[in-house]
DNA sequence: TTAATATATGAATACATGGCCATATATTTT
DNA sequence: AAAATATATGGCCATGTATTCATATATTAA
């Protein structure tokens, strides 16, 4: 009876596979590391309403550190989340991906956020 | 010069805030955590197509240490994104919120992923 | 009641991450 | 050229996370 069950499980399992594919399933993973923080989250939400930003206006509005700022937003490039433009002194940040914004839209309605 | 430019950004940035508080935030960043782990996204993407399923069913098409799979699921569910309901031995588990599944899909399509 | 099955828990370990500080580099202003 | 401004980097430490292994608990089957 036990194993009669076991194998029904089992039949049952036999068309049931993880849609999405193992190279795409860690990029994801990796990206939505980076979502996983306040700090960032708010960086995609300021950048949202301005298109590009500097660090410094950045870090007027987040009031952070300067150098732990940076290492967030090196963090979000280097992950393709955020993009660079250097203007004299400056250095523009901006988002490379609607996604993420429509994730955070997401985030904001979510039952379980 | 340069007290002028600061000034402006000064000024420029008056009306730019996170649009998002601080409860909700956290809440955001510690859910997205939870997503952030390739077997834990490859779980969401089981259980949007079949609604519940139970821990040995997940183990044999993941494939990982029963364990693994246990601790995995335990921390989804204490962070509100899975819901178990116990049969007899088996205890099912399924998906609390759509959201989820939403995001799952927009990972599917983004440029960023 | 004993054995088997399904699931959870907890300790141990390795590794990653966040935050802080000091310092480096690039650019511009004086 | 020197000082000031904007940004990045690297070391350090504390904390968090993933994984494994051993073991515990709950339920059902024998």
């Amino acid at each position: 009876m036990a194993i009669y069950f076991a194998t029904q499980l089992h039949l049952c399992m036999d068309n049931l596979r993880v849609r999405i594919d193992k190279k795409k399933l860690e990029k994801a993973a990796y990206v939505l590391k980076c979502l996983a923080h306040p700090m960032r989250i708010s960086i995609i939400d300021l950048l949202e309403q301005r298109n590009r930003l500097t660090v410094t206006q950045l870090q007027e509005v987040l009031k952070i550190e300067q150098s732990l700022l940076s290492h967030h937003l090196i963090n979000m490039r280097d992950k393709g989340i955020v993009s660079t433009h250097r203007e004299g002194k400056y250095i523009y940040y901006s988002l490379t991906d609607t996604t993420l914004t429509e994730i955070i839209d997401l985030i904001n309605r979510g039952k379980a956020f």
